[in-house]
RNA sequence: GGUCGCAUAGCUCAGCUGGUUAGAGCGCCUGCCUCACAUGCAGGAGGUCCCUGGUUCGAGUCCAGGUGCGACCA
């Protein structure tokens, strides 16, 4: 097959060869265009060459930073496709789109990582000392921390990678500093001893958000705390009994009868024979176990706030390892766990173990290594959050920033409405470091933009820095600015922010979405997006969250190795249903690749046409007049209406986020519509020749490019290496920076418009007829490759000029050779019989078939008729329906009612001729 | 324990503000290697829309209760 030939050869870009084989090989061309459209520089943003910003409208997200320790899994492919999908859309409608893609540090992670690097090679952190680790940790991100941001390149997003930005990086750093400064000023960031989670083997503290609680079986133990005057005991339960070695109190509730006497009295502790006193409290819940707690406000937190309500004193039983320390007593330097088992063998020998039975608990571990977390009292850095929360609850309360769905602001507000201060410390050496200094001699603190030399207050030039760096979420936080520049007033931030949309999973509304709304609206005085779309978590097939754990992960690099990235893309935005998990069922995405292929070899149909006649000029659909379309045949006119009604029902979903209805509508617009008939029909106008196949060659060229347009915010790949082997491309019109097809053409003028409309009924009505005749022939088991002869009864004058004006495409589609119109009411002795959209349809079967069995299938046809029927008039005869239903509705029921009744009638007249004709 | 979500064909799922006898893909059945495509073409079968009650002229769709599953929070 021969190459077409295309001008301006003189740029070396990539020109494709089609048509090609016969089946799509994506592999052949993912790779190479998308470093070209990389090369070509056309996802930047505001190119250097272009009209200003403000003459296109803005449209502009942030990627929700991927980990530089992760790589690409479904959740990402999801999210980036989507956002890709808006991107390429938003693009081709002519917006100045800005997409900002980059990486967040991953603090913990990170540092996981790296730290097991040095053990594997036997170098220990400490003596490897902070700044060189921080040095090789830098070293790790430089060689493997770009490793998710090639396979987010795989995936074919169209992000603005010369803004490509990293959580560490010097400007995010001085965003980070400045905002800290800031809130410590204003008295919004604090330092305290508090009650804080902590993961003694991460050994750092954890915000509450990064504590996942699991569900796990464990006991409760029952002890026996005697008097300390001897005069008895009272029982506590607990489930965590080594901590009862930090115990400072007992409490009961002050209305417990049972306890009444007990109150102000002092409990021995056994092991360690500390006295304490029982207290009274009302937080006590009397129905759980005896009554009576233990408190250990050190190392648990409804305990800490008794603690701090009855000024009982905190004993810390546990190191930063969850080793006992030295106030454990007789414990001291035993594991956590080691400790629970010695103090219960104890307890049981020393009768202090009265029973323990079977529990339930709401395990906390670390987010990031599963360990059992511990309540841990420390020094930490806190936000005071309250009066960040209350302008953030109100911005989503008075819709400046909207969440698609709907549903999900009521998650958003009930964790705002019940949030705690946040403790963004962590005893890490990877990130922000706290630019806090601490004056050696008088204790001073410091808090600064730029590193002191000299404490401030008392001259000193002995000072110290914090230690802690701070959570990563701290800087994820002020992501949708400090990637654009802030705190310096930059043209970035003047166009493009706040952002137009975040996309991202309902898993991290607290952990980022709160906090960038929180941050935003403090610091840039509006909020960081004006909409939020939280799409569904991908599972496996069986609906389980994917886990490595589980073993149930599936590769989205595997899959666009077997399936090809354009497939895979579409196969995630079909699955795109709000609000609802995606099951990733792999057979539809094996599906989709033969889609892909299914517009390969449309494209290759249409190419190999060009070859066989002269084609007119193609100009693209939006270049038409209403001229130009009224002398077109009618399949051309027929699939133009149908593009023109694929189109605007694609705008109307992707502007509403309805990404699967995109889809699906584009499928069947280029499966259905533009294949299966639109192809089929206009084979016959190409084998006529002349100037109407001229014409249809044209328009197969014309409406090909428009659904490649149409196509490539979902499926970039494709449709550029389509797009540019038709006619007419040219070196340097990619589809990246393309036209969006829209509905509204400058040809729709009112003669156009109104000529569409009756080119698709008369459409419809032909291929209702060529359906019902393959019915019949599929049905009555006549062989596919003969041709059969037909008769058509046409009440309606109109109907009947139009089926006879297409009779060509009848009788190639339906097969049929000898075609004769009937007068009304005359039927043909034994005929198969339907009727459809007002013609009736007879298939002479004498000496074909067995007659039987089109009685059978008739007598099929008028129960199924005969029994809608008798529903439409049930609902007519019920008064009452008649009487409250609006008008429209009653008349268009009655309208099928004798629709129904004439048609019951006609295929009834069929069958009794079918009968005579049997009988003789 | 609290909050939210889900239940539709054998499987995976659509079905927006209530209004044709509920749709798609895959699978299944029948027939076709028809000159773009067998990763294909044509045709077909298959559903008590979880249960009960209510609102309504009319409910897969709205409301209440129940059952089952899931998620989040405590």
């Amino acid at each position: 097959m021969r190459a077409l030939r295309f001008d301006s050869p003189k740029v070396a870009w990539y020109r494709p060869v089609v048509p090609l084989d016969k089946v799509y090989d994506p592999h052949r061309v993912e790779r190479r265009w998308y470093d070209e459209w990389l090369q070509r520089d056309l996802f930047r943003a505001d190119p250097r060459d272009s009209e200003p910003p403000a003459s296109k409208p803005p449209f502009s997200m942030v990627i929700p930073p991927p980990n530089i320790t992760g790589s690409l899994h479904m959740g990402h492919a999801l999210n980036n496709t989507l956002q890709d999908v808006l991107c390429r859309w938003r693009r081709m409608t002519g917006d100045n789109v800005l997409w900002v893609p980059g990486t967040d540090h991953a603090g913990i992670a990170t540092q996981n990582v790296v730290e097991r690097q040095l053990t594997a090679e036997g170098i220990d952190r400490q003596t490897l000392g902070r700044e060189a680790f921080v040095e090789r940790t830098w070293q790790w991100r430089d060689s493997s921390g770009g490793t998710i941001i090639m396979q987010l390149k795989r995936l074919g997003v169209s992000c603005d990678w010369s803004r490509e930005r990293f959580t560490m990086d010097e400007g995010l750093s001085r965003a980070v500093r400045e905002v800290f400064v800031r809130l410590y000023e204003e008295g919004l960031i604090y330092r305290d001893r508090y009650l804080i989670n902590w993961c003694p083997r991460c050994r750092t503290a954890l915000s509450v958000l990064e504590v996942e609680h699991t569900d796990t079986d464990g006991k409760l133990y029952h002890l026996r705390y005697p008097l300390a005057d001897g005069s008895g005991a009272v029982e506590v339960v607990t489930t965590r009994p080594e901590t009862m070695l930090g115990d400072t109190a007992v409490a009961v509730h002050p209305d417990d009868e049972r306890y009444r006497g007990l109150v102000g009295r002092t409990v021995r502790l056994p092991a360690i024979g500390r006295e304490i006193p029982i207290i009274a409290d009302e937080y006590v819940d009397r129905e759980f176990g005896s009554g009576a707690v233990k408190i250990t406000p050190a190392h648990d937190f409804n305990d800490f706030e008794i603690g701090l309500r009855h000024k009982l004193p905190m004993v810390s039983v546990m190191d930063e390892g969850a080793v006992m320390t030295a106030e454990a007593g007789p414990y001291a330097g035993l594991d956590r766990y080691v400790a629970r088992e010695r103090l219960v063998a104890d307890f049981e020998r020393d009768g202090v173990l009265v029973r323990t039975e079977p529990h339930t608990l709401a395990l906390g571990r670390c987010y990031r290594c599963h360990t059992p977390v511990e309540p841990h009292l420390s020094v930490q850095w806190f936000v005071r959050i309250a009066p960040l929360a209350a302008p953030a609850i109100a911005a989503v309360r008075d819709g400046r920033t909207r969440f698609v769905p709907t549903h999900w602001e009521k998650t958003y507000f009930s964790w705002m409405e019940n949030i705690h201060d946040w403790c963004i410390s962590r005893q890490l050496w990877w990130g922000h470091r706290i630019p806090a200094w601490y004056c050696a001699k008088n204790g001073h603190t410091i808090v600064r933009r730029e590193d002191p030399k000299t404490c401030p207050q008392c001259g000193d030039e002995n000072l110290r820095q914090d230690p802690d760096v701070l959570d990563t979420w701290f800087s994820s936080g002020l992501w949708p600015f400090s990637t654009l520049g802030w705190p310096e007033k930059t043209r970035d931030l003047e166009t493009w922010y706040p952002t137009s949309v975040l996309v991202t999973g309902f898993d991290i509304i607290f952990f980022w979405v709160a906090r960038m709304m929180m941050m935003g609206l403090k610091f840039m005085g509006d909020v960081p997006f004006r909409e939020v779309y939280i799409h569904a978590l991908v599972r496996d097939q069986h609906g389980q969250k994917m886990s490595k754990s589980k073993g149930n992960v599936v590769d989205p690099l595997a899959v666009m190795d077997t399936y090809g990235t354009d497939a895979f893309r579409f196969a995630l935005v079909a699955f795109a249903a709000m609000g609802r998990d995606i099951k990733l069922a792999e057979d539809r995405i094996e599906g989709y690749r033969n889609f892909m292929n299914k517009i390969w070899n449309a494209a290759r149909f249409v190419m190999m046409q060009l070859e066989s006649g002269p084609t007119e000029a193609v100009r693209p659909v939006e270049e038409l007049t209403s001229a130009d379309y009224a002398a077109l045949g009618v399949a051309d006119q027929w699939i133009l209406a149908r593009l023109v009604a694929a189109t605007a029902e694609i705008h109307e979903a992707l502007g509403q986020y309805r990404f699967n209805d995109a889809a699906s509508r584009l499928y069947e617009f280029a499966w259905h519509e533009f294949c299966d008939w639109y192809l089929e029909m206009s084979k016959i106008t190409l084998a006529g020749g002349g100037a109407a196949a001229a014409a249809t060659r044209a328009n197969l060229v014309r409406v090909l490019e428009a659904l490649m347009r149409l196509l490539h915010p979902f499926t970039p790949f494709i449709t550029e290496e389509i797009r540019q082997a038709l006619p007419g491309a040219r070196d340097d019109d990619s589809i990246v920076v393309a036209r969006y097809p829209r509905a509204e053409l400058p040809w729709r003028d009112g003669a156009s418009t109104q000529l569409m409309a009756s080119v698709e009924q008369r459409v419809a009505r032909l291929i209702g007829v060529v359906r019902a005749i393959r019915n019949i022939r599929a049905e009555m088991n006549l062989p596919p490759g003969r041709a059969l002869d037909a008769a058509l009864v046409i009440a309606d004058p109109e109907a009947r000029a139009s089926v006879e004006a297409d009779e060509a495409i009848l009788r190639t589609l339906a097969r049929v050779s000898g075609l004769q119109y009937l007068p009304a009411g005359q039927g043909l002795r034994g005929a198969a019989t339907a009727l459809v959209d007002g013609v009736q349809v007879l298939v002479p079967l004498a000496g074909l078939v067995d007659l039987d069995e089109e009685i059978r299938r008739l007598t099929r046809e008028i129960g199924k008729v005969a029994g809608e029927l008798s529903g439409v008039e049930k609902k007519l005869g019920n008064p009452s329906f008649r009487e409250r239903a609006p008008e429209e509705i009653v008349a268009e029921q009655e309208e099928k009612a004798a629709g129904l009744a004439s048609k019951k009638a006609t295929l009834e007249r069929s069958l009794r001729t079918l009968e005579e004709a049997r009988a003789g």
